[in-house]
DNA sequence: GATGAATGAGTTTTCATTCAT
DNA sequence: TATGAATGAAAACTCATTCAT
């Protein structure tokens, strides 16, 4: 009978199954939270665009908010994990920033989910963030190889050496976040449609020309 | 005819109240938007907020949608009206951008419902701004300002002549966006609080210098 | 002052105006019930659909009741006062039931309004017409005209002497009614236009027909 | 697959309840739409009279206008069904004629809330009939029993030739349609209560009369 | 683990009516 | 009489969450 079955401890592919579940429900969950914000998100919507049922949302996440959190925290997790691929032993101090500032360009191009859902967060003041103690403090990559690079350029003196990683860091970050999170209202107010090819290498090449303006000694 | 005159006019007083009320509405969704996004802004609450009723947000703005773009309409002209003092005639070209961008910088500052609220409707991708035609395309009074700077700078050959005031005025809104708009993320990841006086201090300064950096030729 | 003028007695030219206004608000009133019910019908659409204002109607109505109360004695006035006209007196018999079921039709063709506000009195079965004691049991002229035509026939042998005028006037409105009150939902189930032209050319004959062929002796 | 057997099927008794929730509310929709008409009813009152909740007519409908919908179309269906059961084969063409006449007159008597509801229907000009496409131009059973008969008729000379099935179902219909519908206003004017067993009963009759002395050849 | 049905509290919206001038 | 502003009660609708199986 199916009953006896249905009792049976969880086998290898069940808990893979449960894995893909898990999985499935924090990625369209991703999408979702970042398309709507957080109060927009519907828990029925999310559930809809996967392949379980809403109830999985409870069994798996406790609800909607630990969803959020989880998809919060695994948004962070897979974007450091990305920044780690970040190298650029080879290049002159001066080269280098230029390549660290246009990779995290690209990256921020690349990942708009993610991006937006940083703005979801902070229209809520971090306050889910602030229940993720893993992530807190710990900075980036990025911001970790500019301190090397900073500290090559310093010892070397083409760079100058009053500006800390952080502050470089942020103003990149700045630029870049710009780009996505703000293109919606600063296109329609300037008629420049920031996500476009020809418009996107033009930024790109622009971040670059400033950062080693600014950093140069 | 006898007919209109004999009517009684609407007093000033109570036209007065009228404007009050809707002013009042107004400024409450301002906040309140702001504060929790569209989507969690609550009508009641921003009623209950307010001296009026829940009502009255029906009465003169249609609900919920239409006070939120009445809101986005109001901000967006205050702002602009705001950077219609900036001024920079008395300056050198050099002098004038670094002025800008403190201005700007300072701006951003003291003006966090708007950022927030631009972050908001980012978000949503911009849909309901797309319905207030009466900003489209209309740039802002600080780029028009860089323009003109940048053209006296080119003159001179103190500034470059390669870049284009919406690209100068697009870095600045980026940073100092950022500032406001990215602070809680921010700071929990990199342990800096962005508004605290003094950091805010070596911000601006910092901007200038890239600014300054940037476009000097 | 305009006050002192204000606080004159009511000029026979004001009460025109009350007049005048207490007419707009009947008729427009007569169509916004008749179109939509009296649960659908709003006091603003009426309001705004007149040159005076929702105030206007509690001045001279009491309230949205007593201006459905008002509407439906003033129909059923009007419509009394139409048939009066039918005249007969010049037709033998057969002659006179035909004409006077094809001017019935032709009656409740042009008054569809008034059609459709009985059938909205029905579905609140009457309850307000009941209070409008002035309306009952007192037939209408039709059936009054059927009923001196049926006697002339019975006379002199041309109809058939069992029937009662009422019986008559009950079929004819009952098929009359039916074109107006239940053309679009017959009308869809059928395929048929009731209220085309010539549709109606040959609903006419055919009512016509019934009767002359039900009451010749 | 696995996955789809494992998982329990809803058992048969849930679903029997889902369908009891469903039957039930489209039960006491139909009378409180006939009763109160689409904007008089209310959502409340219909959950009110039901074992389930206002949320579940949102769960199975959509909502109000749904719900009416589901109604309109149940009851047309309904009806339908039951104007199957007609049959006049053993008839000969004139007694099958008042005997289909007859059958009608009951039927409307029987269903009074069908009647009320297809009123309802026609004040709102048969637009949300509109939307159940799956009942346009299906015209009705009893049509089509007519069709047959008239043909019969026709073919033994016993009826007359130069009239179709729908107008002779229109004649009837509006004759029957009337006495429902409009027996509140007509009972009031004239003082005849068009419900009461023996008015019925002679209405009955001459409703057969008239299409007997009408269609006979 | 999984599913469809169900729910209660909340959220937006509507409406007839009244008030102040 | 007339007007725009204001209101409270009620109506429709939504949503995260839980239950029974």
């Amino acid at each position: 009978m199916v009953d006896t079955q249905r009792s049976a401890p969880p086998s290898a592919e069940r808990m893979r199954d449960a894995e893909r579940t898990r999985a499935e429900l924090l990625e369209v969950a991703t999408e979702v939270f970042s398309e709507q914000g957080y109060s927009g998100a519907r828990v029925d919507e999310i559930a809809e665009r996967t392949r379980t049922t809403k109830r999985m949302i409870y069994y798996y996440f406790g609800g909607k908010e630990g969803l959020y959190l989880a998809v919060l925290e695994s948004a962070y997790r897979r974007i450091r994990e990305t920044e780690q691929g970040l190298h650029a032993d080879d290049l002159t101090p001066v080269e280098a920033v230029r390549r660290i500032a246009e990779l995290t360009f690209d990256h921020h191009h690349d990942h708009p989910a993610f991006i937006r859902l940083v703005s979801v967060e902070n229209i809520h003041n971090g306050q889910h963030l602030g229940k993720v103690e893993a992530l807190r403090d710990l900075g980036t990559p990025a911001a970790s190889l500019l301190d090397e690079v900073l500290a090559r350029g310093r010892a070397s003196g083409e760079l100058r050496a009053d500006v800390d990683a952080v502050d470089v860091h942020m103003m990149i970050s700045a630029y870049c976040v710009f780009q996505v999170a703000n293109s919606a209202t600063f296109g329609f107010l300037f008629g420049r449609d920031m996500l476009a090819p020809d418009v996107r290498e033009r930024h790109r090449r622009i971040l670059g020309d400033i950062v080693v303006a600014w950093l140069s000694a």
